[in-house]
RNA sequence: GGCCCGUUCGUCUAUCGGCUAGGACGCCAGGUUUUCAUCCUGGUAAGAGGGGUUCGAUUCCCCUACGGGCUACCA
């Protein structure tokens, strides 16, 4: 049995987006599922399109997901090189070959003349399509002596090549995913494989390099579905055995209509790219879901869930279960809407998962004011936070006051928490807390809560205000916790300064 | 417009002719937490419409509607 060979092959236009590393995560899955080669091929045949530093971007965000690539720009696995504008030499040659066997034809049309073609057909209700109808009646060599064609290409006109296709046939071909598919060729143009540049399109090239690089299967996304005849076409015209092809359904917009779009990302502030982009022309910057605070391992886990299911009930996966369990079988057909909101719950579910030395590292790098704080204290913190977080961002909102007195107090939480005896309470509560040893977090605890039972005058009484005063606002961990975690001294000095502004 | 693909709770989805249509996110309620969050429990909510086929259709077929993609010398 033939090995198993996937690609990933993007175009280097400008960041990744999710989409594109959905489809990367599922051919990287696929791959090692079939102790297979996962592949990458920069489709750079357009120049005009070409961006500064995506391609690089575009092999970070796959490193970053902890889907690297076996095979592709520096890591050559013997198909290379990997990048269409380093084989151009490759395509010139196949193409050439269809036109020898008059299954591809050039044609000398200017793009002007192509253009002045499709207005007047839009003006009367139709659409221009360049095949079997009207190609005996176009500038192309098919309608010229073998010496005019000579001559044509001798005086260094521009042409390009374009694929004859064939009429009255109905190509019915399968897709992992979707089946049967059938089309009839009358309704095919006939697609230019080789451009005037000199640089084959997407067509040719992704059929000659998928062949070359020994591709078995093709999983990309839905948009290449119409193409799949062509496709199929020249794999025939070549004599060539297709690879299996399986098209991912998109991923839509979280409301309205449409698939995703980097600017649904700006308008309801959620990431649409792996890693941040700063766009070298305007300098406009677009999120990035690791610099957000989201784990690669959210990523992989959403998108992977993301039109597609194990069909049992589990949802968490880890990069490994995935390739396990992943069967492209069970993608799904339609589209699916990209749910900001079940992302954000993944990641508290990987925050969870965090080791807490690792996660207090990332913490402190983030937080100049805990540069002198030692960092078995911050873990100690950490600890007592974590299954309050979200995002590494959020920790220190939920642990401030463990570093610093509170800055301000929550209006609310004092009209709340603060009565007339507060005051007094306070005084009395600090006599309490002064002969306290504060060894661990339960001897204070049952001591105050010994007290307060004596008192009689009800817990909210004084946790309430002893909240306050500790942390600024009615909310945290436990009160006792967080008097051990800052101290006596500390904590008598926020009970004192507490009551000195507010009872 | 043409071609192709799709259509189960608001969202992601299970169901491969026979169920009170299951789970998760979100939302709501209750419990825990004498705070907030987490967490736990419960609730809310779906088979686009119309025809067939069948003893029986969410499931198979057709039509319509709606959604999506493509329709470049872009990928």
């Amino acid at each position: 049995m033939a090995s198993v060979r996937v690609r990933f092959a993007p175009s280097p236009t400008g960041p990744l987006h999710i989409g594109g590393v959905r489809t990367a995560l599922f051919n990287y899955l696929f791959a090692k599922q079939h102790q297979g080669s996962f592949v990458l091929r920069i489709e750079d045949t357009d120049q005009s399109r070409y961006v500064e530093g995506a391609e690089d971007y575009i092999i970070e965000a796959l490193n970053w997901c902890g889907i690297p690539f076996d095979e592709g720009p520096g890591k050559d696995g013997g198909y290379g090189p990997y990048r269409q504008s380093e084989r151009q030499s490759i395509y010139a040659k196949y193409a050439q070959q269809l036109v020898d066997e008059g299954k591809a034809y050039y044609a000398f049309d200017s793009q002007e003349e192509l253009q002045s073609l499709r207005s007047s057909y839009e003006a009367r209700g139709e659409t221009f399509i360049y095949n079997w109808h009207n190609r005996t009646s176009l500038n192309n060599s098919l309608n010229l002596s073998d010496e005019d064609i000579q001559t044509r290409l001798d005086s260094g006109l521009d042409y390009v090549i374009r694929f004859l296709s064939p009429a009255d046939r109905t190509l019915t071909f399968s897709d992992v995913i979707r089946g049967e598919i059938s089309i009839d060729t009358n309704v095919l143009d006939d697609k230019v494989l080789f451009k005037s540049d000199g640089m084959p399109t997407y067509h040719l090239a992704n059929i000659v390099d998928d062949h070359l690089m020994e591709i078995s299967h093709v999983i990309r996304g839905e948009e290449w579905l119409p193409s799949l005849a062509l496709h199929n076409l020249l794999y025939e015209a070549f004599d060539w055995k297709a690879p299996v092809f399986a098209h991912l359904p998109l991923i839509l917009k979280p409301t309205g209509k449409g698939k995703l779009s980097k600017r649904d990302g700006d308008k309801m502030g959620f990431p649409v790219f792996p890693l941040e982009w700063k766009d070298p022309k305007d300098g406009e910057i677009s999120r990035g879901y690791r610099e957000s605070g989201y784990f690669p391992e959210t990523m992989i886990n959403f998108l992977a869930l993301l039109g597609w299911n194990p069909g049992s009930e589990e949802e968490f996966f880890t990069l490994e279960d995935l390739v396990k369990s992943f069967d492209l079988e069970r993608v799904q057909k339609g589209g699916a809407r990209f749910d900001p909101d079940k992302t954000n719950w993944f990641n508290h579910h990987y925050m969870q998962e965090q080791d807490v030395e690792q996660l207090t590292q990332k913490f402190w790098a983030i937080r100049p004011e805990l540069e002198a704080v030692d960092l078995g204290y911050i873990q100690l913190v950490i600890a007592l936070v974590q299954e309050r977080a979200t995002f590494v961002s959020d920790l220190w909102n939920l642990s401030h006051f463990f570093f610093q007195a509170p800055g301000q107090f929550d209006e609310k939480g004092i009209r709340k928490a603060v009565k007339d005896d507060t005051g007094s309470i306070f005084k009395e509560l600090s006599e309490i807390v002064k002969e306290l040893s504060f060894d661990n977090s339960d001897n204070i605890r049952t001591k105050v809560k010994n007290w307060i039972g004596q008192k009689e005058i009800g817990f909210g009484r004084v946790m309430m205000p002893l909240r306050m005063a500790l942390v600024g606002a009615l909310q945290g961990p436990d009160v006792f916790d967080i008097m051990f975690m800052i101290g006596k001294d500390e904590s008598l000095t926020r009970i004192k300064a507490f009551a000195a502004s507010y009872c």
